[in-house]
DNA sequence: CGAAAATTTGACCGAATGGACAAACGTTAC
DNA sequence: GTAACGTTTGTCCATTCGGTCAAATTTTCG
């Protein structure tokens, strides 16, 4: 039972636990994880709460099992920024893929926003390994660019930040840009005008003074 | 009693509001609201939770006063942008002052993060009302800088939304970046940098090109 | 098929929660 | 002093919540 390595799971249990991880999402990132109930997940999945409590004994661990794999797609982008590439068509490229994951997996951002906004009590572990290695590498490849005169010399740890902020902030704080600009009327409409001016803003100013090194 | 217009407080009503409404930010800033709870608040505010409903008949009561009071607070630096000074400058300004109050009052910030993500359920009139309105107000001076050549053409919607994004990501997202930069060490040395960093960011971007109108 | 294993459910439990209430206690004004 | 009013508290209540359990049902496999 214990056994880690090797959880023998059957074809009902893969398909049901992915039920129950869907709606969670769904019901974690709406009420935070306080403010959600078993009963809400159960419904959500279509099931009842014993059966629910038959895949995940707790719900903690459901939540636990939720945000281990979240952390994975959400530093994904930033993994993909390659030392080798062209600085600018990097982080251009990770601004873009930034965006797109706010616009795609919005519940996936709320839930992480919860969670960091209340102090992070059940992801800190994360958040100070895997996150904060990730983030030194990357800020340190951004250097890199910096000292080789390649783009403008800033602070890339706040620069990262600022990434995040910016483009996450269209999943976390959607209800308000959509009450002050309206619904968004055109598919497309809403993500491009975001992305062209989030591009303006970061890119413009590392191009700048570059030759200038 | 139902005197909206008059409530005649007692000297007594007046300081034990104002502490309860104190222990209560902390409360709902931390947990959210339906993570909080009445005898949480009323311990934090020194008193029995007979007692706190005393001075507020339910917890929605203590919420939304809490809210209502926020909001203008919140909203204050956004209203200090105006229109006859330089633009420049008061884009710098404005920057600055929103910076400082995710420095000085993090816990309104959270507290407004958490309203905001789970969909703003309790204060989305004040979103489509007051906010949309100051937003508007200020975009069109904003615009009316671009258009004036005074500063470079970019859409102002999503620049205010970026310096919200950014600034309030330093209160809201707190736990976070101390794990990734360390404790603060100097008193004033995290928010420099970042006043440092955002000013470049921003600023730099709209000098830029203006002559060329 | 039929036995063993996996899955599902209804009923239940203790703890926590938002709130009600009446009685007790303080304070103030005459 | 004392009556009226404001304040505080202990006790209680209905509901909700996370979680248990044994019994019933379904699936799997020889």
């Amino acid at each position: 039972m214990t056994d880690g390595a090797r959880p023998t799971r059957t074809r009902i249990q893969r398909v049901k636990r992915e039920l129950i991880l869907e709606a969670a999402l769904e019901v974690f990132a709406m009420h935070g994880f306080r403010g959600a109930t078993i009963d809400q997940i159960a419904e959500a999945a279509g099931m009842s709460k014993p059966n629910l409590l038959y895949y995940f004994r707790t719900k903690d661990l459901i939540h636990q099992t939720l945000m281990q794999r979240l952390l994975d797609t959400w530093l994904a982008p930033l993994r993909e920024l390659d030392d080798v590439g062209d600085p600018i068509t990097e982080l251009r490229s990770y601004i873009r893929r930034k965006l797109e994951m706010a616009r795609d997996y919005p519940r996936e951002s709320r839930l992480f926003a919860n969670e960091i906004l209340q102090g992070a009590p059940r992801i800190m572990p994360m958040i100070e390994g895997e996150l904060k290695e990730l983030v030194h590498e990357k800020a340190q490849v951004i250097r890199g660019w910096m000292q080789a005169g390649r783009i403008a010399r800033t602070d890339p740890y706040h620069l990262i930040f600022s990434i995040w902020a910016t483009t996450q902030h269209y999943a976390d704080f959607d209800v308000q840009v959509r009450a002050v600009l309206g619904p968004d009327r055109g598919g497309e409409g809403r993500f491009e005008d975001a992305a062209r001016f989030l591009e303006q803003l970061f890119i413009e100013g590392l191009k700048a003074k570059v030759t200038r090194g």
